[in-house]
DNA sequence: GATTAGCAGTCAATCCGATCGAGTGCCAGC
DNA sequence: GCTGGCACTCGATCGGATTGACTGCTAATC
């Protein structure tokens, strides 16, 4: 049974092995912290973490060290999270503050919160089946190609163009005209996720002659909103795995291909359930099936009024400052909720 | 000076150590290639090979290894470019065929160059300066705000949103309209590059009530001219980076932040000539001043009728397949011009 | 019962020396 | 110009000894 002084040990332990890597011993505890005791009773601490699993020694004779369960009982009960200094306040808000669009915040974003963790951070891209269409737009490129414009609640835009198939009626500015107002009475105000069965009705208004053009122009607006529907990732800061390449007794290969893979990680964001505190934290083995059995991931959700629009995270070594990197994570997540919510 | 049998020694060493990172010794060359005389004779080739710089020994009695200038002889004067296989070829064809719009063809070019090489591969985004304006949209979002669209010539789509400024006359549909007209009749066909004068004349013709919405509204657009105006890269493989770890005596480090930093590897690929073979090759301390001094950039150029759009490449250590990468890059190289040039 | 001092034991890390072997440089002879 | 042969160098590898940082345990103490 671990006693109260057990977990202050528990936490220096966890505290001084994130400072230094090395294995942290007694003697190195009674000198540094005091606790009014000596070295051979915080032994017997020990001994009773180790026996309940939350450290361990990597070998016989030495200090101890975390286990993925010693960070966890850590993080979920020790550790205190350290707020924001207001240097870091207020980097936060002139750094993102002076953003254009979307995708200029997210990048800002994601930069900002590696520098201030020092790891890898990703930004999910918001999810659009919750956005409406705000407006469709056709450009014709050539008598043969037509460019589909999808204009998004969000803000987002997104592009395709389209062969016009030559068994159909050659398109003059008024059929177009006609297609484009049509196209938006129908779909403006929509939920993304409802277009796909709107498109198909609207076939049947339109005259035989124009029902090719349609149809592919439909074909290209529903791939568009079921591209989005995939979602994506920014990422930035991945020179911090080389950093800490230390921290991972393997090889960093598998975590830089699961920033590639994009996919895991995204899953993993789904999967993980935000705690009292706004921020998720899954640590090391918990991850093994994803090859990320060396690493822990930080989650937060930011959103909008209207719901949750996507996550921030961080991605690093099982050996990191969860104090500091989850207040990190907690605080862009705030910021980005109120820079996106507030639309 | 080299004999014509050295410059085949240098030939063997390259390949054997690219194969193998063992440095090659005399014995082992005459094992595996013959080439009629005996170990001693080797010797002395390479000891003259030694003598130009062009291999080196690790340590007094160990076999040899290329230097920078070793490689840099054996790209320009030995190296034959395996041609592509019929089965990489076809590869290209039906991986790249099916792509939408530009991001996913750049997206997919990118993927395919790092698995075809093994290596970082990095596409270069067109540049737009060159390309010409095709429409501008303008969307209302509310009374207060505005979506500006910019279609270009290479179906690239550019969105931002502008506050208009509350002293101005609110905005009507139909000044909307008369707005929008204006600047397609002043700038759809132009370059990039000539718009900002334009847009200045521009607003000597509007009512002086409109102003300030349209100024609000070339501003930016000059903005979106001018971001673009600066070149991204798309990146895929980092990951190969810590499978080739090996070949990265100090660390991986500064190839990562390289990668981050885009901006060097553009920089080296703007002053990167491309040479008869369409490639061009930058070897190792070639490098050095971008950190880059233990890495090998190939690129290679890919173009439209009307001029050069890009660059694509491959970086990786210097130990790497010269041969065949530079195949692959000048294989996807063209298959892009092709495929973004008959626009 | 909790704490402590003290002691024996363990094991990684480090250093040292011996040995091995791949590969060179050089020279004398063809 | 090529070759065979020999001495030499030096990294890599192994075993053994030493060191030092720990722990675990026990017996004494508060």
């Amino acid at each position: 049974m671990v006693s109260e002084r057990g977990l202050e040990v528990l936490r220096v332990i966890v505290q001084d092995y994130v400072a230094s890597r090395e294995p942290v011993g007694s003697k190195s505890i009674v000198d540094r912290y005091g606790f009014g005791v000596s070295a051979a009773t915080i032994r017997n601490d020990m001994a009773a973490l180790e026996e309940d699993g939350l450290i361990a020694a990597p070998h016989t004779s030495s200090g101890r060290v975390p286990t993925d369960k010693g960070y966890r009982m850590f993080v979920d009960h020790l550790a205190e999270i350290r707020p924001m200094t207001p240097a870091q306040r207020q980097a936060i808000q002139t750094f993102l503050g002076e953003s254009a669009d979307l995708d200029d915040v997210l990048t800002r974003t994601v930069r900002m919160l590696s520098q201030l963790t020092n790891q890898v951070a990703l930004v999910q891209v918001p999810v659009l089946p919750r956005s409406r269409v705000r407006h469709v737009e056709l450009v014709p490129l050539s008598p043969t190609r037509l460019l589909v414009v999808l204009i998004t609640d969000a803000g987002h835009v997104d592009q395709r163009t389209v062969e016009v198939p030559h068994e159909a009626a050659p398109l003059d500015e008024e059929a177009l005209a006609d297609l484009r107002a049509r196209l938006n009475t129908v779909l403006v105000g929509r939920l993304l996720s409802e277009t796909p069965p709107l498109l198909t009705d609207l076939a049947a208004t339109v005259p035989p002659a124009r029902r090719p053009v349609l149809e592919r122009v439909t074909d290209v607006i529903a791939a568009q909103v079921d591209d989005r529907r995939q979602d994506r990732l920014v990422i930035s800061g991945a020179a911090n795995l080389a950093r800490t390449e230390k921290d991972f007794p393997g090889s960093i290969l598998p975590v830089l291909e699961a920033i590639e893979e994009q996919v895991v990680l995204l899953r993993l964001f789904s999967e993980m359930e935000l705690d009292s505190r706004g921020v998720s934290v899954s640590i090391g083995r918990e991850n093994a099936s994803l090859g990320l059995g060396e690493a822990s991931i930080l989650a937060g959700g930011y959103r909008s009024p209207a719901g949750t629009l996507g996550h921030v995270g961080v991605l690093g070594p099982t050996r990191m400052d969860y104090s500091g990197n989850i207040a990190a994570v907690r605080a862009v997540a705030r910021y980005l909720s109120k820079l996106l919510g507030d639309d």
